[in-house]
RNA sequence: GCCGACGUAGCUCAAUGGAAGAGCAGCUGAUUUGUAAUCAGCAGGCUGGGGGUUCGAGUCCCUUCGUCGGCUCCA
């Protein structure tokens, strides 16, 4: 009996009956060393199984996903096989291959702390030096169940006992460990070139917060120390545009013990913020939406209207006036709905689009806390749509070209996540089912890739979100539209239809920026607080090299300020050098140089932060130039 | 909220349980400077707060607040 299988390059090969890919990976090793996994149809398959006949077989190095994921699932396994050998009364949790690295979760009888990372480190050197062979082992329900119980880990025992009947039970064996495992894994321990455990931190057992925590070691794995040290310095690199140290350093904005979680903006954090508003206004109106401000505190009858007071009270603040409860707003759509429902609308007034720039204050938990990207008060560009139920998918699809239309201006990539009905919701099964499916056919419809989050909706609606990444790659939820038919209910909303009687409309809850201060973060990480010439709080720095010329330079500046740029004057009495470095390090966009040349020639010397001295320049000229840049938000 | 770590001058960081320091920033003066740091001097502190151990605490212990990395949650 022969086997036929399909090779990478297209070519048939046949191998004889009982050859396995670990055959075939040796050949192939031969000569490329850098091969990692065999993937059969695709899929990452164990180097000891059989090939299958009519299979499509290819083998891949860490540069694919799946070679990179083999290489860390076997790291991770190392670094279980090194702590339990530390430590033998740890009971094992999980661990998986993530993005970047890989993390183990352990139960440890006394808590390990950061410092005992290293001696982990020194053991897993030494699992990786003994060369030790990885072999799959599968096994009944029952050799599994006992095989756990013998070595006391009771979070593997649960893990069997919820795998569904017939499941065929894979372990992983490596020397003295055995790790319940779908694999695959590398041939040997030795193949695991470089690594470093990158941090320790607590973990739910299976991610819930009623369960246990268990400590989570992460690391992350290369193929050689060069890639490695590559990443770890990259990671450095990016800890250098974070939004807390620039915001700090540009003078944007800072927070205070005082005030945990409740940014304070500087001037120049302010100047960006103007910016970012103003631009938002001018697409707004010309989008069709009016602007409305609704106050932060509401009587808490409202907020029992609402749903909120049953729903969201965990994260409201309260306050008393009059003897009466009050509730500080942790969203903006009562006030909104009371606006809408102070008059009688026709079909004909709708859509209305009502926005606003809403204060909101929720109580996060203390740990979650983080710079501007999560706080506990915070400025939505909030806006309520209500239209007929005919107008929802049309209303989407225009949100969602506006939400494309900013999030291009600042060369934003973003990742669009569909989430559905939670378990704690208002309103009946056919109602979310009706507007999950809307929303679906809209990001059909324009062929946008989208995750699906099962249960993570409002709870009002389900709803589209738009996340974007900070200087680590962390993904954070900016831009969102929440589809309700549950608040128009509450609230008794209507129109008088073109039959003269009163309809239900429907409501879209929308944010684009999402919270200008998650925004500004992301904005200062992203541009590593060199802002674009249109946000930059300082636009131009006029720099006089001698007092000679003060009085020149102080013309162009107030030349410059007459043409409404954001200009500051350095006459200070320091070097060109010093001036220009200084200017450098805050990141203005351009500097004007003007010393007894200049002065002649009634000129400017033009210097910009990322291209350095570009040469004299009558100001007119320039003037135009700068205006011509900052019309276009040229990035 | 939970797990772990960390809080020293505005910032970045030193200081065996034994006299709280440096660089940058700030201020004063000198220097008149040509594309990323001129020189000198001065000032700057209840070592996050509270309690304890000790002859003696920045250092050890307890507690509280804050921050950082995660988990959970979320814009």
């Amino acid at each position: 009996m022969q086997i036929k299988v399909k090779l990478e390059n297209g070519k048939e090969a046949v191998y004889p009956q009982g050859t396995t890919c670990m055959d075939l990976y040796r050949e192939k090793t031969a000569g490329n060393k850098e091969l990692l996994a065999v993937l059969i149809d695709g899929e990452e398959c164990d180097l000891n199984a059989p090939l299958p006949e009519n299979s499509e077989i290819a083998f891949v190095d860490f540069d694919s996903l799946q070679g990179a994921r083999v290489y860390r699932h076997t790291a991770s396994h190392i670094l279980a096989h090194a702590v339990k050998r530390l430590y033998p009364g740890v009971k094992l949790g999980i661990g998986p291959a993530i993005e970047n690295g890989f993390y183990y979760d352990f139960e440890f009888e006394d808590p390990i702390s950061s410092d005992d990372l290293k001696t982990i480190e020194k053991e897993m050197k030494k699992i990786i030096k003994e060369k030790l062979p990885i072999r799959r082992r599968e096994m009944s329900r029952e050799e599994a169940e006992q095989l756990f119980r013998e070595r006391g880990e009771p979070y593997k025992l649960e893990l069997i006992s919820e795998l569904p009947e017939g499941e065929i039970i894979s372990c992983y064996e490596q020397g003295d460990f055995i790790d319940l495992c779908t694999g695959p894994h590398l041939p040997h321990t030795g193949k695991v070139k470089a690594f470093k455990l990158t941090g320790l931190a607590g973990a739910y057992w299976r991610g819930d917060e009623r369960n246990p925590m268990l400590q989570r070691i992460y690391g992350t794995a290369f193929p050689d120390k060069d890639r490695l040290n590559e990443y770890l310095n990259m990671l450095e690199e990016a800890r250098k545009r974070d939004h807390r140290k620039l915001g700090r350093e540009l003078e944007l904005f800072s927070l205070h013990e005082e005030a945990p979680g409740f940014p304070f903006l500087h001037n120049n954090g302010a100047i960006v913020w103007q910016e970012l508003t103003d631009y938002w206004r001018q697409e707004h109106r010309q989008a069709g939406y009016e602007e409305i401000k609704t106050p932060l505190i509401l009587n808490r009858s409202l907020w029992e209207q609402s749903g909120h007071w049953d729903h969201f009270r965990e994260n409201m603040y309260f306050t008393r006036i009059d003897e009466q409860d009050y509730a500080v707003k942790p969203m903006n759509c009562p006030g909104a709905i009371l606006v809408f429902r102070s008059k009688m609308h026709s079909y004909r007034d709708l859509p209305r689009r009502i926005a606003e720039m809403g204060i909101v204050h929720r109580h996060e938990l203390s740990g979650t806390l983080h710079g501007l990207l999560r706080v506990r008060s915070f400025t939505q560009d909030d806006a309520h749509i209500f239209m007929l139920p005919s107008q929802v998918e049309n209303e989407v699809g225009e949100v969602i070209d506006l939400m494309d239309r900013f999030y291009s201006v600042f060369g934003f990539n973003y990742r669009v996540e569909l989430s559905t009905k939670p378990e704690k919701a208002m309103g009946t099964q056919e109602m979310w089912d009706k507007a999950t499916s809307i929303l679906e056919r809209v990001l059909d419809s324009r062929s946008i890739d989208y995750k699906l989050n099962e249960g993570d909706g409002a709870f009002y609606g389900p709803k589209i979100d738009f996340h974007l990444e900070d200087c680590l790659g962390r993904s954070w939820q900016c831009g969102t539209i929440q589809l309700d038919f549950q608040m128009p209910e509450k609230f008794d909303l209507t129109y008088v239809g073109e039959d003269g009687d009163r309809h239900r409309p429907a409501v879209i809850h929308r944010v684009i920026y999402g919270s200008m201060e998650r925004l500004l973060a992301l904005l200062i990480e992203h541009y590593g607080g060199a802002f674009p010439v249109w946000m930059a709080p300082v636009q131009v720095s006029v720099i006089p090299v001698t007092d000679r010329t003060h009085d020149y330079a102080r013309k162009v500046y107030e030349q410059l300020k007459e043409a409404s740029f954001r200009v500051a004057l350095d006459d200070r009495n320091e070097k060109v050098g010093y001036k220009i470095r200084e200017a450098q390090v805050k990141k203005i966009p351009y500097m004007l140089i003007v010393g007894d040349k200049e002065e002649e020639s009634g000129q400017v010397a033009v210097r910009r932060r990322d291209q350095g001295d570009l040469g004299a320049e009558n100001l007119p000229v320039f003037i135009e130039k700068l205006k011509t840049e900052i019309n276009e938000k040229s990035i």
